[in-house]
DNA sequence: CCTATTGTAATTTTAATAATAACAGCATAT
DNA sequence: ATATGCTGTTATTATTAAAATTACAATAGG
């Protein structure tokens, strides 16, 4: 497959949410800023309801965040999007004849749930508004 | 895309390749345990190779760790294989005329660098003994 | 009522991964 | 030395998850 972009997309909308408080937001218009289509945008604006990081009611384009920015971390925002999937995979195909093979996978699993809890809490320590501050810099460094 | 299982595979392949020192351990027979095709094998055991975590010869069915299990960490088999691909991804393709896509993106590669540094620090304290260990553990366990 | 938009589901397209195939070159045995 | 088996490498095809696209019932607001 192509590589995921859902959980940069997903802080992509959520940023631009914030960003655009007064404004009408339209799904298509935030699939201009994102240069995707409105249909992409939708569905993952319903998982971020969902999760309860934003609300919006169908047919009335003013969605707006739940939280605070400063509440909203990317390991929420991960979690709305992705779930329970991980970012490394066993392989679950091995031989199941040669058991060398599914047990070296079950074995590997418990490390990287490991991996997955240090990649998570690190997820859980940046917020929106950690990400909003480094757009504002880069915003100004831009100006000079 | 479907997902990676690389990293998983290539630890199988290491396992394997410890636990089978005497014998002939032809691409095909390790092929067989991992359940593809040599040839994908082979091409995993050449980036190990380059990254002298295995050796092995042309024409000769005898690859050998480079290194003790102890040695070997998850975070070098992973740089082998990955290289320097990230587990999360920017979408690098949003809209340029507006500019918050581009600075949002280019905001959350700072904060995706920390979720990467934490995830290859965990894989780091992990060894390929450490999963041996947990292999063995597990042939113990199904034998009671 | 009319228009714009949401929320949702179904289908198609895209692209990274795994599978497959092919072959030159080396190692070992006979 | 010759034959056989295997490696190392590259090229091509198939697979499959993600993103794009399409469609439409249902709601908000004028």
């Amino acid at each position: 497959m192509r590589f995921s972009t859902r959980l940069s997309d997903s802080v992509h909308i959520l940023c631009f949410i914030y960003l655009n408080p007064d404004e009408n937001l339209s799904s298509e218009r935030i699939a201009e800023s994102v240069r995707t289509n409105p249909g992409y945008v939708r569905q993952l604006m319903s998982l971020l309801r969902k999760a309860e990081l934003i609300s919006s009611t169908k047919g009335h384009a003013k969605p707006m965040l739940a939280k605070e920015a400063g509440e909203i971390t990317l390991r929420d925002v991960y979690r709305a999007i992705e779930g329970d999937k991980p970012l490394l995979h066993l392989d679950t195909h091995t031989n199941p004849e040669c058991g060398v093979g599914v047990n070296i996978q079950l074995a590997l699993q418990e490390y990287y749930d490991r991996i997955q809890a240090a990649a998570e809490a690190e997820m859980a320590r940046i917020t929106l508004q950690d990400v909003l501050d480094g757009y504002h810099e880069r915003i100004k460094g831009n100006k000079r």
